[in-house]
DNA sequence: TCTAACCTTGACGTAGGCGTCAGACTCCCC
DNA sequence: GGGGAGTCTGACGCCTACGTCAAGGTTAGA
């Protein structure tokens, strides 16, 4: 086993960094969305930069998503794969094997890309109807001073 | 007052055809996201189509936005000055006080478009993260088959 | 006029996503 | 080896956004 000597982080330095609580990071392992790290002797977790960057990217979905904890467990679980992938030797006789994994995380990403291609599809248009409103409001604008220096009564288009 | 003889929709139409629960239409009104519909004789709430426009765009702001039904709250009250500025008479001494009321959907309807665009900026990049994962896997995917077709061992790039 | 379908308010329940103690243990430095 | 800062595991609390009865009133058609 490749013991990779990162840079271990406590609870409260992934929490300040990240911008989470220490009592979201414990919540999160219970949940499995952050696979349960080490520990020191005493019994202090012990997160990973991998461990940072998935914090990261379970905030990013929860506020650009807006979907559930479960939903984005989901979503993580093709990042398991993939750290797997890359930390095992390759006997090759293991090599189906990993072929299914991996053949699991592209089609948990494809899932993944088409929520998110729609969720974008579907922002564009709000924003331009949003524009579109603007320009109304502003043109009524226009039209409200019109009827100031005209001292006038009229109604709205 | 200018009654407008809309065709009036009972709660239950305006569930089915909003997809959202009775229950959660009295919720809205309550929490101050609907405006209290008229109501017949009886006591039975009386919507009009301009009310479910509304619920509609609560819901595609819940699912697209994901923010709470106070920010929504917020954003949707631009909405209603501009259906009162629609509706009014307009004597002239009410102009100035239309005017603010103008302003004041300007600005809200500006701040909701800030919003809209930056979470679709997020969003685009979120894609191309996406994206690049997934030609990222599909490589691997061309490695593995390589690496089956060799029956060799290798380690992922 | 009767009845089935619909609606009313009120009140309690619930799931998700944490917040907030409490009491005990660990780490690290002086 | 003493102590302050950091962490541990429960366990209960809380807010949001509704769900789910219950008990009764309303509507509209036969």
């Amino acid at each position: 086993m490749p013991e990779q000597d990162e840079a271990y982080l406590q609870i409260g330095e992934v929490a300040e960094r990240t911008g989470v609580t220490q009592r979201t990071l414990r919540f999160y392992e219970e949940k499995g969305l952050l696979r349960p790290p080490s520990r020191m002797d005493g019994g202090f977790r012990l997160y990973s930069e991998d461990d940072v960057k998935r914090v990261e990217r379970i905030r990013k979905m929860q506020d650009l998503l807006g979907i559930s904890l479960a939903e984005i467990k989901e979503m993580v679980e093709a990042e398991g794969i993939l750290r797997e992938l890359r930390a095992q030797f390759n006997p090759a006789a293991e090599l189906p094997e990993k072929r299914r994994q991996l053949e699991k995380a592209i089609e948990a990403t494809e899932a993944q890309h088409q929520i998110v291609q729609h969720k974008t599809k579907q922002m564009r248009e709000m924003e331009s109807q949003i524009e579109e409103r603007l320009r109304l409001f502003e043109r009524w604008m226009r039209e409200l001073e019109q009827m100031e220096r005209d001292a006038g009564v009229g109604t709205l288009s």
